[in-house]
RNA sequence: GCCCGAGUAGCUCAGGGGUAGAGCGCCUCCUUGGUAAGGAGGAGGUCACGGGUUCAAAUCCCGUCUCGGGCUCCA
């Protein structure tokens, strides 16, 4: 009978007769952990606490850390075993169900787990609530998670037997010669998993399955498509009730009901899918939007253009469009024997302009920019409201300059973004470096020296401006590597706006050149550069920003003017001419209606102030003033408001509350 | 494109093999009311479209289109 120290990481130590599970061990150390803990850390790795310690110890204490509840590794095992007892209802009810994989989701927080499977007839999401009725039967009736490490060929065959043929190709792709199995105890539910798992379906207490949605097995579109059931999980019932308060919360911002219900745009099936229709106070946004960024372009000596929506077809043959990115355009349209493609990017036009005469290393850089309309095939199934679409706007720019000057552009660029960012008020933006990926089924151009380097290149210069990033393989454009800037919608959907990328391509297909300080001819660098990305996105993304309480400057309507009574009309005609003519967008109310549903109106529309106008204010000139989050903020004369409005459309300040004092 | 679900008035939605419903919005009239809904009346629908079953289809079945949630893709 040996012994063996164990030590927990609050300095806890004890010395225990061996074979002891950590579980015991942890119930020695600390009672209260003991009870909490889901599983445990032994000398940092992730057991369950059914684990036998034994063999840890060679005269140093063995390290002990309870994973507990309200941390992220603790949500991570609890989903995950929810996971798994989704599986295992899904057998009860279904036998014959293949499974597939099923992980826990830390950070997407639209979903906390799901599980892949194919079930022998299709579920539909009347099936979900039985589902979860049985998750719940079974986590009642308080059966073990139990591990077991058998040899590799034994497992294959136990999911042989059982007919699970996913799970077999799984572990000859992944495991080692040792594999293990999870089986939860008195259920038909077996797993090759590597876990950890609580120990106890009595553990499992909130959780909700959320939606059913289909997924190829391994993401791969030409292998069988499987149905996806999403769940979440928490440790308390009122966390689970309170997030899905915070999700219908969000779920009230979706730009898609605010654009309607503020008459902001409209998609119409008659005229085709993913297309955009700008009603006047979308336009109004967006014209506040490009005015903006004109002003920024300007300051940063951009030079405008415009350009074609169309081009003939050699020319996307020249530029590698037709053979990289032909999916996504729309196909060849003829006339007079020459074939049309519309464009779904920008590039080549701003490359014609370059081209159209000899640069010298003096005129670079040359900054092209605008507003350019593209179209894109994009599959009806990933449409979705203003964020995807067929038809977009992109605020782009192509700059032509010399090798030496291009990582001063790309960080000028990141630069700009930033700044344009946190002019929209945006905090939680992320930076994701997308370099080429190993998949040789995605097809780039160039040598491959040349991505290495421009890729450490960027991140070199990322480092330098001290922005945090991600580097992600594979989600380079086809040409060069870029930087992207993303961004969560109101149910955490990340999409993205802008991106920086650096492109050696180009230049080169299009054999563009510049004459150097030798009087020699060079190849120009170039670098694509989008801020908002994709205008209609941007604006989709604005709108659940703010809830479609736009800030003052943003505001299709800044003032609403709301007469008491027919006796003060033409004073309140006269208020809104004056405002009208200082710039701001006013909307007159003369509508027979009480001044309490005017009011309402003009706050249902989240116009950010109101004027109140009656007798008392028509004489002396006055106007009481409501704005929109703090309702009745007093009595003041025309022009001080006027004054102040402006003052903050000018400022583009974000609220319309702080601005009132300083 | 693929998997599941859904399409009823401008919007949100109820109904459901036998004469099409509500609330909001819209129009008209009355009302002139001081900070989130004044009153009355009225207009408005081939129940997405096409086919089938039936004496009879908005309702059941099939197909198409569109939308929603995902997968794939991507600004």
């Amino acid at each position: 009978m040996s012994e063996i120290n164990v030590q927990l990481n609050n300095g806890a130590e004890a010395l225990l007769e061996a074979p002891v599970t950590v579980a015991e061990a942890l119930k020695r150390l600390d009672r209260d952990a003991a009870k909490k803990a889901l599983a445990a850390r032994v000398n940092g790795r992730e057991v369950d606490l059914g684990f036998t310690l034994g063999t840890e110890s060679n005269g140093a204490p063995v390290q002990i850390e309870p994973v507990l509840p309200e941390t992220l590794e603790g949500l991570d095992v609890l989903r995950h075993s929810t996971a798994h007892l989704l599986a295992a209802a899904v057998l009860d009810l279904f036998p014959g169900t293949k499974l597939g994989i099923g992980p826990a989701l830390l950070e997407d927080p639209r979903y906390g787990f799901f599980y892949d499977v194919i079930a022998p007839r299709a579920l539909t999401e009347a099936d979900l609530p039985v589902i979860e009725k049985r998750m719940r039967e079974i986590a009642k009736r308080n059966l073990s998670y139990r591990r077991d490490e058998i040899p590799k060929a034994e497992a294959i065959k136990i999911f042989a037997e059982r007919d699970e043929p996913l799970k077999c190709e799984l572990i000859e792709e992944k495991a080692g010669p040792v594999v293990s199995v999870y089986y939860i105890d008195g259920s038909p539910f077996i797993d090759f998993c590597l876990g950890p798992h609580v120990p106890n379906t009595n553990k499992l207490k909130a959780f909700k399955l959320l939606s059913l949605a289909g997924a190829y097995w391994k993401g791969d579109a030409t292998q069988p498509q499987m149905q996806r059931i999403y769940g979440t999980a928490f440790f308390t019932q009122e966390e689970l009730d309170a997030w899905i308060k915070q999700r219908e919360e969000a779920e009230r911002r979706d730009h898609r009901r605010l654009g309607r219900e503020l008459d902001l745009f409209s998609i119409q099936e008659q005229y085709g899918q993913g297309l955009i229709f700008w009603h006047p106070k979308g336009a109004l946004v967006r014209k506040a939007m490009e005015d903006y960024l004109y002003e920024e372009l300007i300051k940063r000596n951009y030079s405008f253009v415009y350009t074609p929506h169309i081009a003939r077809r050699e020319l996307w043959k020249i530029s590698g469009h037709e053979q990289n990115y032909g999916d996504s355009m729309f196909s060849p349209t003829k006339i007079e024997e020459q074939e049309f493609r519309l464009k779904p990017m920008n590039c080549p036009f701003h490359i014609g302009i370059y081209g159209s005469q000899q640069r010298s290393y003096r005129d670079l850089p040359q900054r092209y920019a605008e507003m350019g309309t593209v179209y894109r095939a994009e599959l009806s199934g990933t449409l979705h409201g203003l964020m995807r679409v067929r038809g977009f706007t992109v605020d782009d720019a192509h700059i032509f300059c010399t090798p030496e000057q291009v990582l001063g552009e790309m960080i000028e660029c990141v630069d700009f973004a930033a700044e344009v960012l946190k002019t929209f008020g945006f905090e939680k933006v992320k930076f994701e470096l997308s370099v080429k990926g190993s998949d040789t089924t995605k097809q780039y151009l160039g040598a491959d020296e040349d991505w290495a380097k421009a890729e450490s290149a960027i991140a070199a210069a990322l480092q330098e401006k001290g922005i945090p990033f991600e580097r992600i393989e594979g989600e380079a454009a086809f040409y060069g590597p870029k930087v992207d800037f993303k961004i969560e919608d109101a149910i955490g959907r990340l999409w993205q706006l802008g991106t920086v990328q650096w492109d050696f391509n180009l230049p080169e297909r299009f054999e563009l050149e510049y004459i150097g300080e030798d009087n020699k001819p060079h190849r120009p660098a170039m670098v694509h550069r989008a801020l908002f990305g994709s205008i209609e996105r941007f604006f989709g993304i604005l709108i659940e920003q703010y809830a479609g309480a736009f800030p003052m400057w943003l505001a299709p309507v800044q003032v609403a003017v709301l007469p008491i009574t027919d006796r003060v009309n033409d004073y309140a005609e006269r208020v809104a001419r004056e405002l009208r003519e200082a710039g701001l967008r006013v909307e007159l109310n003369l509508k027979s209606e009480k001044i309490g549903a005017k009011i309402r109106d003009a706050q249902l529309q989240k116009v950010p102030f109101m004027l109140v106008l009656g007798d008392r204010e028509m004489e002396q000139g006055m106007v009481a003033v409501r704005e929109r989050s703090r309702g009745d903020i007093g009595t003041m004369m025309l022009a001080e408001f006027r004054q102040m409005a402006q003052g903050l459309v000018e400022s583009r300040a974000i609220t319309t509350v702080q601005s009132r004092e300083s």
